[in-house]
DNA sequence: CATATGACGATAT
DNA sequence: AATATCGCCATAT
């Protein structure tokens, strides 16, 4: 399999969500260097989350909502979201104030966490 | 090159 | 608020 940037750059990244967090499709497009490609990251994650070794559950949508539905990922999705301590509101939103990893803890240098502002 | 897919995001109604 | 529609773009066929 040839190594295409965007992609590789994309399973990076989502492998590098530290647990407790969780990043959106949107940010994570822009970490890889697309900033409008956010349903790469949906595509790559639909033909990649079982095959990749992918934490593919803390990836949700601009809303801090889980966009699979249910009986098809919602209900394992939150339940591993929550057995890493994030909670939902009573709408099954995630505060993102709280749980948004941006590619870096502010204020905590190497946490060993990449710097994928490029 | 033309189409189809996709777990998105922003905007209009 | 809930839909509907459009824009965007990497991959696959």
């Amino acid at each position: 399999m040839a190594r295409q940037e965007f992609s590789n750059t994309v399973i990076e990244i989502i492998r590098a969500i530290p647990r407790g967090f969780v990043a959106t499709y949107g940010g994570i497009a822009f970490m890889a260097g697309s900033p409008q490609a956010a349903r790469q990251v949906a595509r790559i994650l639909h033909a990649c989350s079982g095959k990749e070794q992918l934490p593919w559950h803390r990836v949700v949508n601009r809303e801090g909502r889980i966009s699979l539905k249910p009986m098809q990922g919602y209900e394992e999705q939150r339940m591993l979201l929550e057995d890493e301590g994030v909670t939902f509101d009573a709408k099954g939103r995630i505060d993102l104030d709280l749980y948004l990893w941006r590619g870096r803890v502010a204020g905590e240098p190497g946490d060993g966490t990449r710097d994928f502002s490029g």
